[in-house]
DNA sequence: ACTTTTGTTAACAAAATTGTTAAACATTAA
DNA sequence: TTAATGTTTAACAATTTTGTTAACAAAAGT
């Protein structure tokens, strides 16, 4: 067992599924099982550590979406492909959206180098031509595609808020969520 | 000129406005042009403030939506005015959804008081029974809801994400955010 | 005029965290 | 088995931030 692996693991987990925004090395250490120094010896600091972790984060899903982008489906195939990938990802860490919004863009941190998405772009582009095509029907593309990841995103992101708002356990939540998966292609394609 | 309510406003701007999470008491008191002290002299504790403006905030924004929801007009015009004002709203405070996620519910802090929204669920029931007439295509009424609540929010919040992914100056997607103003509406209703 | 209340400030004390240092310990290779 | 390298820990120092206290100023009430 890797240590230093493992205190990535911990403290992703802690960051971007529990939410657990002000964590303090003390605390990440505790659930890692180490000691607090070694999280200093590793990442010499409590910000280069979370800017590790969320870099990882962000490859990972990067990696599955381009994987899923550039892969060669028909179009429809391809968007079943995207649901179902990006809301899994993003149900594994659904506090990372937040924390990209909160943490990083006021410090300035990530978004500096972040240079506008090839992969985004290019969806978009196959999206105008499918358009074009009548595979779907008359929409503008970037307004199908931010559309499209609202859809997705915002009820993951914010389950904690709607849950209260309409009363629902995490077991019926979980469902809906569920349901949503085709629900969300339905309302864009047809 | 009221230092009290002058140094609520500011916090609500740093907070959920300009987005800066760890805003300091000096640095509130330091925008808002007072000494530090008074802010523990008027709200005894960062936390406190917080919590205030917060509720505040939220409040601000209940209000105007029971206003539409409440009010007597036909469905369709309603959700227009649905979506005027809520997307009014959170273009003025974009951060204080993210913030709810990120600093209060993993705080338990507001969400244990907070019961199920009367409002939303009575809107809920309104779109079931239009559904039914026939004026809008047939869904499931709390998919239809949250669907739009995506639609509208979702964009806004994570503006500084997509505005780099897409390459778009501050200019450029203001104007796609007023676009998805009717967007939004032909493609929940049509 | 003076007494009380309210508002405002600077200085202080306490708490919480962080990063560093140096030493102990373990592992591997020479 | 010793040297060297890497890992782990406790103790310390520095910093940051907060809340309190006590003194001072202004306003209001008597």
């Amino acid at each position: 067992m890797n240590k230093e692996e493992h205190i990535k693991a911990t403290a992703k987990e802690i960051f971007f599924f529990k939410g657990d925004l002000h964590a303090t090395t003390q605390e990440i250490a505790d659930a890692a099982g180490v000691n607090r120094s070694l999280i200093n010896y590793y990442f010499r600091s409590r910000d280069n550590l979370f800017e590790i972790v969320y870099n990882e984060a962000v490859e990972t899903m990067r990696n599955q979406l381009d994987n899923v982008i550039y892969s060669k489906q028909a179009f429809k195939d391809k968007l079943k492909s995207l649901i179902e990938v990006y809301m899994n990802e993003i149900l594994k860490y659904p506090y990372k959206e937040s924390f990209l919004i909160t943490e990083i863009c006021s410090k300035n941190v990530l978004l500096k180098e972040k240079k506008k998405s090839q992969a985004l772009i290019a969806f978009i582009e196959e999206v105008r031509q499918e358009i074009e095509k009548g595979t779907i029907k008359k929409t503008d593309p970037v307004h199908f595609v931010i559309n499209l990841f609202s859809l997705m995103a915002y009820p993951i992101v914010m389950a904690p808020l709607y849950r209260k708002l309409l009363d629902l356990n995490k077991e019926k939540y979980k469902d809906f969520l569920s349901e949503r998966k085709a629900m969300v292609f339905k309302l864009i394609t047809e």
